[in-house]
DNA sequence: AAGTCGGGGGA
DNA sequence: TCCCCAGACTT
C-alpha cells in the first residue's frame, strides 16, 4: 500500500487552503494543460477582477478575454464565463459541492470536478490528472492502465481522512519527481516504486490520465490563433490589418482561423471589422 | 479513438 | 531543436 505523509516536499501554492471554492475552481480551470508557474500571476489578477461567480457572469466576454491574456486555450475563458453564469442561475451564485453538479458546468470535466470537490469541499474523491496517472502507472502498478482501472485504483488508494492533502501530495509527487522525464534519484518513493523495483520500460506513456504528445506549435494554426487574439485584444481590426500583424508564414490560414474564432464565440465581424466577442 | 486548442521554459 | 504541461470538448 502506498503511504504518503505530509512533508516539507509539498509545494506551497496560493490556492491551497484559500477557503474560497470559486478561487479553487478558477485555479483548476487555469491549470488545465498549463504549468503552475504560469498560472499564479494571472490567477491573482483574474480573481482581483472577478472575485465571485456573479462578478464574472456580469462581465462582457471581451473584457474577460483580456484578463485571460497569457494563459492560452482561450475557449477555457469562454467556458469559465459561461460556467459563472450557470453557477449564478442554477446555484444562486455559489459553487456547487456535488460532484455531478460540478461536472455539469461548462469547461468542468472529470479532473476539475474532482479537484474542486476535494480541495474546496473536502469530498472523498480521487483526482486523476497526468501527474497522478504517472504515479499510478509507475510507482503503484508498473503497468499501463485503462481509464476504469486508473479511476478505481486512485479511489482505492484514498486514505480515510485528509483526502485533500493526499490528492495534493500525489500531484506534487508527479510534478516534482515522477515527471514525464522522471527524477528517480531524489524521489522519496524510489524505494517502494514498482517500476523501479522491476525495471523495464516506462509504463506511463499511453496510460490513463497521462498527457499525450502534441503536434509542434511553431507554424501551426494554434500559433496563428494566438497571434490573432493578441491583436484583437488591442482593439477592432480589419482582416487586412490582421494579415500584416501576424507572421508571414501563417497568413494563408488567416481567413479560416477567423472563421474558427467566430464559430468558437471568441470573435465576431461586422462591417468588415473583427473584434473580440462581447458575449 | 482521434483532433483541436497556447505559449513559454527547460534540457 | 525537441519536449512538456493539475484537460475538455467536438467529430
Amino acid at each position: 500500500m502506498l503511504r504518503l505523509r505530509a512533508t516539507s516536499l509539498a509545494r506551497d501554492l496560493p490556492w491551497i487552503d484559500c477557503g474560497d471554492p470559486w478561487a479553487v475552481l478558477v485555479s483548476e480551470v487555469m491549470l488545465q494543460q498549463t504549468q503552475v508557474d504560469r498560472v499564479v500571476g494571472p490567477w491573482r489578477n483574474f480573481l482581483d477582477h472577478y472575485p465571485t461567480p456573479r462578478a464574472l457572469a456580469a462581465a462582457p466576454l471581451d473584457e474577460v478575454l483580456r484578463a485571460w491574456a497569457g494563459l492560452g486555450y482561450h475557449r477555457r475563458a469562454r467556458n469559465l464565463w459561461r460556467c459563472a453564469q450557470e453557477i449564478t442561475e442554477r446555484h444562486d451564485g455559489d459553487v456547487p459541492s456535488d460532484l455531478d453538479e460540478l461536472r455539469a458546468l461548462s469547461g468542468v470535466g472529470p479532473y476539475t470536478a474532482a479537484a474542486v470537490a476535494s480541495f474546496a469541499f473536502e469530498k472523498r474523491v480521487a483526482v486523476l490528472d497526468t501527474n497522478v496517472g504517472r504515479v499510478l502507472a509507475r510507482c503503484v502498478t508498473n503497468r499501463r492502465l485503462t481509464g476504469p482501472e486508473a479511476t478505481q485504483l486512485a479511489h482505492a488508494l484514498l486514505p480515510r481522512r485528509d483526502v485533500a492533502r493526499f490528492n495534493q501530495a500525489m500531484l506534487d509527487l508527479g510534478a516534482t519527481f515522477c515527471r514525464a522525464r522522471p527524477r528517480c534519484a531524489t524521489c522519496p518513493l524510489a524505494r517502494v516504486c514498482a517500476w523501479r523495483r522491476a525495471g523495464g520500460e516506462d509504463p506511463a506513456p499511453f496510460s490513463a490520465g497521462v498527457s499525450r504528445a502534441q503536434p509542434r506549435f511553431v507554424g501551426s494554426r494554434r500559433q496563428l490563433r494566438g497571434q490573432v487574439l493578441a491583436a484583437l485584444r488591442e482593439g477592432p481590426a480589419t482582416e487586412a490589418t490582421l494579415r500584416v500583424a501576424v507572421d508571414e508564414g501563417l497568413r494563408p490560414d488567416l481567413s479560416s482561423v477567423l472563421d474558427d474564432l467566430a464559430r468558437d464565440g471568441l470573435a465576431r465581424v461586422a462591417r468588415g471589422r473583427w473584434r473580440l466577442a462581447e458575449g
